[in-house]
DNA sequence: CGCCAACTTGATGGCTGTCAAGTCAGGTGG
DNA sequence: CCACCTGACTTGACAGCCATCAAGTTGGCG
C-alpha cells in the first residue's frame, strides 16, 4: 500500500506542492472539529505524538466490530461512517452516521470490548488514537479532559435526540429532522448547507430512523411534490429549509 | 432543614446506634455500583471530601431542569428518577429511569447547562458532586478516571439499547425488555429478581418505550392472560423471566 | 448491452394510536 | 364511617399510519 498523502485522492496534484505532508492535528484543518479543540501548539504537540497510526479505510470495510477488544478512539479524517447494532435474529439498527472531525469508538470504554460494529460508507482515513495512552495525556492536559469529556457527554445528548425522534415523531419530522441535521453538519465543515450527495442508501436511513426504505423514499417524494427539497437519488438540494424547520415545529396533535 | 442521617427515615431509631453517622462513600452501601468502584481506603476519603452536599427531594420535585447551569453530577443514594426532554411544541419524552447507585446529570457536561429535566419518582436521596472538582481528582487518580470514563461510556451504551428498541422492536418486545432490564437492576441491588413495584406510571413506561399508555397496560393484560407475570396497578411479579427472554429472542418476522 | 443493486410507486393489511366508557384505589371532608 | 372525588388504570371499538408485498424504473458498471 502506497504510504498515505493528504493529497491522494486530489485531481490537481500540481496545486499540492507538500505531498508527503505528515498527517498531524497541528495541520489537519479539522482541529476545530475533532479532540484538539482549544489546545496550545505545544499541547497539540504532545497530542500528536500519541497517534502513530493513520490508515485508510476502503468503502464498506469495517473499522471495527462488535465484540472485539477496544484499544483505540479513532478520529475521522475524511470519509463518512455508520454504526450499527445486530440483534441475535438478524435485525440490524443504524445507530449513527459520522462524518470528518467526529470520534468512533466511544461505546468501547465501557466493556473494553466493542459493542457496535463500524463501516465506512465511502473510502475514509482515520486517526487511531490508542485510548489508555489518551486518559493518561489528559491526566495531564486539563483542557483535553474538559474537552473529551464534553465529547462524550455530546454523544449521550445526540442519542437522546434520537430517542425522541423514535419515540414521538411521525415520518415526515423524521425525515425532516434528518436532512436539518445533515444539512448542520455539513455547513459546519464548510461545505453547502443546501446541495449534498447522500453517503448511505434509503434502507440505512430507514434503520437509523426506525422506519422501512419505502416509507424513507415516500417522504423524500412527497417533500419533493411540496417543493421543500429536490431529490435525485443520492443528490439533495434542500429548497425551503424554513419549511422542513416549521413541519417539526407544529403540532400535529 | 435537619442534617441528613443515614437512618433518618427509618422506623426504628433504637437498632442504630450511630444515628448520625455521616453519610460517606466509605460508608455507603452502593460503593460497589457507584462512583467509588475500585478505589483504595485513602482515594475514597478524597472523593468524600469533594461530596458537601446531600439533598433530600421529594416526590414530583425536580433535580435540575433543561437550561439550568450545569455544576453538579448527582448520584442517587436512594430512591427513583426519571429524565425527560420537552419538545417545544408540548411533546415530552422520557429519556430514563434512574435508581439507587447510579448517576444524573452527564448530559450537562456537553454545554454545561442540563438539557433535560430530572424528577424524583419517589422521596430520594442524592450526593452533589461539583463536576469541576471531580475532573481535578480524577486528574490524580487513575482508577477514579477510569470508572468514570466507563460510566459515561456505559450510558452511551445503553441509549443505543433504547434507541434499536424504539427502531426495531414490536410492543410485546419493548415491555418484556423493560421488565428483565428493571428485574437485572434490581436484583443488581439486592431485591428480588421477580417481584418489584414500579416507580412510574403508564404513561411514563410508554413515553420512555415510545407507546401510548393503553398500549402498555394492554401488553401487561396480555402478558398476564399468558401467564408471564402477574400485575395489580404497579406491584410486579415476573412469574415466567425465561419466557420474556424468549419473547425477545424469537424473530417476529 | 445487459445485469444488478438501489430506488420508486401502488395496493393492501395489521398494528398501534385515538376516543370513549368504565373500574379501581387512595385520600379528603362531612 | 361513609360518600365523594380524583388520578391512574383497564377495556373496547374504530381509524389511520406505516409495513408489507409486488411490480416497475433508474443508473452504474463490467
Amino acid at each position: 500500500m502506497p504510504p498515505p498523502s493528504k493529497a491522494a485522492k486530489d485531481t490537481s496534484f500540481k496545486e499540492t506542492p507538500f505531498a508527503v505532508i505528515k498527517a498531524a492535528c497541528s495541520n489537519c484543518n479539522l482541529r476545530e472539529l475533532c479532540l484538539p479543540l482549544g489546545l496550545s501548539d505545544d499541547e497539540m504537540t504532545r497530542l500528536d505524538s500519541l497517534i502513530s497510526v493513520r490508515k485508510r479505510i476502503k468503502r464498506g470495510d469495517c473499522l471495527y466490530r462488535v465484540g472485539e477488544p477496544f484499544e483505540y478512539i479513532y478520529a475521522i479524517r475524511s470519509g463518512f461512517f455508520k454504526t450499527d447494532v445486530l440483534l441475535e435474529d438478524g435485525r440490524d439498527q443504524v445507530t449513527g452516521f459520522q462524518m470528518a472531525g467526529e470520534l468512533l469508538g466511544l461505546d468501547g470504554i465501557s466493556t473494553e470490548r466493542h459493542t457496535c460494529n463500524s463501516v465506512a460508507l465511502e473510502d475514509s482515513e482515520v486517526c487511531h488514537i490508542p485510548f489508555f495512552r489518551l486518559e493518561s495525556l489528559s491526566r495531564e492536559i486539563q483542557t483535553l479532559q474538559r474537552h473529551f469529556h464534553k465529547i462524550m457527554s455530546r454523544e449521550i445528548v445526540r442519542d437522546h435526540g434520537v430517542m425522541t425522534l423514535l419515540g414521538m415523531m411521525c415520518v415526515e419530522e423524521r425525515i425532516a429532522a434528518f436532512l436539518l441535521n445533515l444539512s448542520q453538519r455539513f455547513t459546519a465543515r464548510g461545505f453547502s448547507p443546501a446541495e449534498f450527495n447522500l453517503r448511505m442508501t434509503r434502507e440505512e436511513i430507514g434503520s437509523y430512523l426506525g422506519l422501512k426504505l419505502e416509507t424513507v423514499s415516500r417522504a423524500f417524494s412527497r417533500f419533493q411534490e411540496e417543493g421543500l427539497i429536490a431529490v435525485q437519488q443520492r443528490h439533495i438540494r434542500i429548497l425551503d429549509i424554513p419549511g422542513l424547520q416549521q413541519i417539526m415545529a407544529k403540532r400535529n396533535h
